[in-house]
DNA sequence: CGAAAAGTTGATCTACATCAACGTGCGTGG
DNA sequence: CCACGCACGTTGATGTAGATCAACTTTTCG
């Protein structure tokens, strides 16, 4: 009887197929599970890490605050994401992660991860990748906030979480859940809260989006992708190469 | 007769001793060099990585553009700083790096990092950091144009300038060379030329610094800290802790 | 020396912030 | 089971940081 596959294997096979015994590693990493409320604090910046986390269900956001009480939301972790890798290196976090919505998690030692990484130089590999793609993430949210405006910010923002939920069969046809205040879409976008408020009213004035509750429809991605120019190559969602998986695998 | 010791080099100790042979493997990769003069275009969106890089004088930036135009640079490479890094793993780029200066730099392939990964643990570790400190440059980047004004970001981007070249011992005493158009600090603040100018200008006029041609001097760093709420912590300069060499280099 | 690149400054415009008020759903405690 | 409070969303009026437009000056460099 096959588990279920967890977000994070789907997340890593999207990128790396893998065997079975790398597969029960991940399997082992993820057993011991957690369940945290919404809003708690995992990692508190300027503070220790408390490991590294594997977020299963639920969303979370990766934020820095400046010390007037100004945040910036860098990132959104979504079902199958991590948290904390830096763990391995720094000491102490720069950022804060904190749940959105009621959450399941793992939360391990950094020795555990470069186990992995000495163990498994294909998942060593799938992780290289993913934060390659969180790097990507996060400098495409810079150009956004330079030199977007509002509207395509917000186009932008959505075609992307639809995408990565795509990758994780939680979002279908153009739609998902996005359990997200507009106060969080604000700081996610540089904006004030009212003005998010407006932008969205715009994106469902002009046709594109529909939404109903926390439920979300794009109806049109084509346009969408057209105003944010949007283009999902920072992505990275096709397969990884064998040459590159090869690099991570073999001895010269 | 020992040789000067390159940008990388220092950079790399102050994070992490190394020994003779650890340093002849980066003096080896360093060996082959080639001059490059002011913008030219070393890696750009969307084509292949022509390989990993690392600078060794001048300056550079790494920027994303839209396609009517508009750019946001993303970072600044400094002597000492690598690109391509993710030539590893992706084949084409999502961002471009271009020379601002006239630069002499190194570049080879992927497989050499990934040889230096396997013999090298703790040159692996160093370069892990680098690859997390960029990451977290770049969300500090982000937090800076969601939130702060123009006159902190600005502020803030000499500061960061600052602490980054005084690794490689290219500022002292507050003063450094800042070999950059007014148009590549709006692109990377996300205002307009004439608003950058005029940021300048207050920042000037209110006694924090001084400019005379390309070498400025920041004349009350405490005072410029404050104003930008400019906390280094995001920059990791301290050392690596021996637990953090160890996970790379030992077996379980 | 001439032309282009870079810097500077004033006038005006606008995207977005701020301030203020009100509506609505919902969880909780009496 | 109701009502009260609070989080969240919505909308209008007004303010402002920064953009845009348009000159002009200074520096750089072939």
């Amino acid at each position: 009887m096959p588990t279920k596959t967890s977000p994070l294997i789907k997340k890593i096979e999207a990128v790396v197929p893998l065997q079975t015994d790398e597969r029960d590693f991940i399997a082992e990493l993820e057993r011991d599970r957690r369940t945290v409320s919404a809003r708690t604090d995992l990692v508190k910046q300027g503070e220790k890490y408390p490991g590294v986390g594997i977020l299963h269900s639920g969303w979370a956001i990766r934020y820095k605050s400046l010390s007037d009480g100004r945040r910036q939301i860098v990132n959104f972790l979504l079902p199958g994401d991590a948290f904390g890798l830096f763990a391995n290196l720094f000491e102490l976090s720069d950022h804060s992660v904190a749940t959105l919505t009621d959450a399941s998690l793992s939360v391990f030692s950094p020795d555990l991860v470069a186990e992995m990484y000495r163990k498994h130089p294909k998942l060593a590999a799938a992780f290289a990748w993913f934060s390659a793609r969180e790097e990507a993430i996060i400098a495409e949210r810079a150009t956004g906030l330079g030199q977007r405006t509002a509207f395509e910010r917000m186009a932008h923002m959505l075609l992307e979480l639809l995408k990565r939920l795509e990758v994780v069969s939680l979002a279908n046809d153009n739609k998902f859940e996005l359990p997200v205040t507009q106060e969080i879409l604000a700081d996610t976008l540089g904006l004030s809260l009212v003005h998010a408020n407006r932008t969205m009213r715009k994106l469902r004035e002009s046709g594109l989006i529909e939404i109903e509750g926390q439920n979300i429809f794009l109806r049109d991605v084509r346009a969408l992708a057209d105003v944010a120019d949007f283009d999902d190559l920072y992505l990275y969602l096709q397969r990884m190469s064998k040459q590159a998986v090869k690099r991570f695998s073999e001895a010269v």
